[in-house]
DNA sequence: CGGGCCTCCTGAATGC
DNA sequence: TGCATTCAGGAGGCCC
């Protein structure tokens, strides 16, 4: 599932690709998988043909690529999106959503997307509240936690007037921006912080260092390439990251906490899965107890 | 408008 | 064996 360090790992594989090479034609082959572009298929197509790709850049789980046209082509890869650079003659992949041929002839890039949750659009640059140039479609995804401008006291006195629990907070992409499922378990471990604590009783230094754990494991996945489970995370050269080796609570219902030996939890939260270890991460006093699955 | 639930989608895994 | 159900989850939409 691609968050921040996946997304980053395919950004920077893209970059040596496509940056200066000047887009030809692109075949749409799935309606849903720009069903974010409002004006449509021929619209997103002719926006793109003809443009020199000047750059890529990622804010969060979005990345993009600069167009000399002023505008960029916005990517987001959803639960499976895969954008590859492959030969011409490569055979097309059974989920291939979107091809992009380029004027030279070579390596096109294809937008492969099993389940579609994820999309690409065309959207012009705008500046954001800080003056820095971003698609239009993301000027309310906050800064992530490795860009330099993340302010973390600001992030602190934001989350102790919000009224929700913690681990919502960290998912929600308009308060820090490339956090999902799987290290919002993985710094809430390290923080020792259960998932339902509520946010407006942290204290600043407990946010402070939660951040930190939250840099650090994304830090720690992007230097080894991201997490892969299944082979739905893949670079653009179709490799697997490795990741998943360093995983302390994610996916680990029954196994041993690494601290405390303590066999880790697994809590239904938003119709999805939290998982923590019962002992260094202690439920809050007043919160719900969530039906353990499976 | 803040908070939180619902929905979109496919295929692997599980259940009976 | 085979059909049905469950699960995974990002984020916009929508309801209260």
């Amino acid at each position: 599932m691609p968050e921040l360090p996946e997304v980053e790992s395919v950004r920077m594989g893209l970059d040596r690709w496509v940056a200066g090479r000047t887009v030809e034609a692109v075949d749409m082959l799935h309606p849903r998988s720009i069903r974010r572009h409002l004006s449509g298929s021929g619209d997103f197509a002719g926006r793109l043909a003809g443009c020199k790709i000047t750059a890529t850049a990622r804010r969060g789980k979005y990345m993009w690529l600069t167009l000399d046209s002023g505008e960029a082509l916005l990517a987001h890869l959803g639960m499976s999106g895969q954008l590859l650079v492959q030969p011409p003659e490569c055979a097309d992949e059974k989920h291939l959503r979107v091809r992009m041929r380029f004027d030279d002839g070579g390596s096109e890039l294809r937008f492969v997307d099993q389940r579609t949750f994820g999309h690409l659009m065309v959207e012009p640059l705008v500046p954001d509240a800080t003056g820095v140039e971003v698609p239009g479609a993301i000027r309310h995804i906050a800064l992530d936690p490795l860009d330099p401008a993340f302010d973390g006291d600001v992030f602190a006195g934001v989350l102790r007037r919000r009224r929700t629990e913690i681990k919502r907070a960290l998912l929600d992409q308009s308060l820090i921006s490339g956090i999902g499922n799987i290290y919002a378990d993985e710094a809430l471990w390290r923080s020792r912080l259960h998932w339902a604590r509520a946010t407006g009783g942290l204290q600043r230094r407990r946010v402070a260092d939660l951040l930190e754990h939250v840099r650090g494991v994304l830090g720690e996945a992007l230097a080894e390439g991201g997490t892969s489970f299944d082979g739905l995370y893949v670079n653009v050269n179709g490799e697997s990251g490795y990741f998943e080796r360093g995983l302390k609570a994610y996916g680990r219902v029954g196994l041993p906490c690494e601290r405390c030996q303590t066999p880790i939890r697994r809590d239904a939260f938003m119709n999805r899965s939290s998982f923590s270890c019962p002992k260094c991460q202690p439920r809050p006093r007043g919160a719900r107890v969530s039906p353990a699955s499976r």
